[in-house]
DNA sequence: GATAGCAGTATACTTTTGTATACCGCTTTT
DNA sequence: AAAAGCGGTATACAAAAGTATACTGCTATC
């Protein structure tokens, strides 16, 4: 699936929020980032504690996904130079914002499940 | 991509919000799902009027998105019996409210754009 | 000195998602 | 009677996303 969002019937909406909207989708997809963003709500983590709290993530699906949460300006990657050295991952004040997001879909979900009995 | 959300980590926070929000994920995710949502946002659409409207759709694709949404919940197929039959996709009421997602993305989208820029 | 933990990487593979191309039965228009 | 529009389906294929398994260099403990 490509990222790009290249359809006309967006093209009068500015361009900007069509960008924002990929943004956002570009953190929240794929299958163990919400996982790992929910491992590390509550503060900190090392690798492999993350790599503890997510039953069957692979180290190489953690490694890639932390990189990319890192390259979208989602957490930060640290180094702190003990020995030997330790490496913290914690959410960029970007990243915990997401949860705005996350709470409008919670919010739609509850709402749209209420419908979809009423009318089942 | 399975889509389940098996994750210890969020067992604390109640089941429901994580189905709620696998429910606006669901809704969400794919390369042409927006598109087909922005076509329908202003009424009405026939098969072919959002064939059209996007750019680079195969009509194998649309009807598997249509069919999807409409399972879902999203949109409504309607069949008019006019002669040879019209068919007809719109957004339910849920669907439509899937906006405020879409507005909440937005919003963070163009705060973490600025964030981005801040420290880069 | 073997074993285990840390923070990952390497290689090969399967599954899922999306594309390309052609076609169907129906009706209306030319 | 041929061509084009409607609302799709069928088949085959390519690309993206995710899995399985093994391994690396480092240190620290048994």
């Amino acid at each position: 699936m490509k990222k790009e969002l290249d359809l006309k019937a967006i093209q009068d909406c500015p361009n900007s929020f069509v960008v924002a909207v990929n943004d956002a989708m570009n953190v929240l997809t794929g299958k163990w980032k919400l996982p790992i963003m929910a491992s590390l709500i509550f503060g900190k983590r090392r690798f492999k504690e993350i790599e503890r709290e997510i039953p069957k993530i692979t180290p190489r699906m953690l490694s890639k996904e932390l990189k990319e949460l890192e390259l979208n300006g989602i957490i930060k990657r640290t180094v702190h130079d003990t020995i030997p050295v330790t490496i913290e991952y914690e959410f960029t004040s970007s990243g915990r914002n997401i949860k705005t997001v996350l709470d409008s879909m919670v919010e739609w979900g509850l709402e749209h499940r209420k419908n979809i009995f009423k009318r089942a």
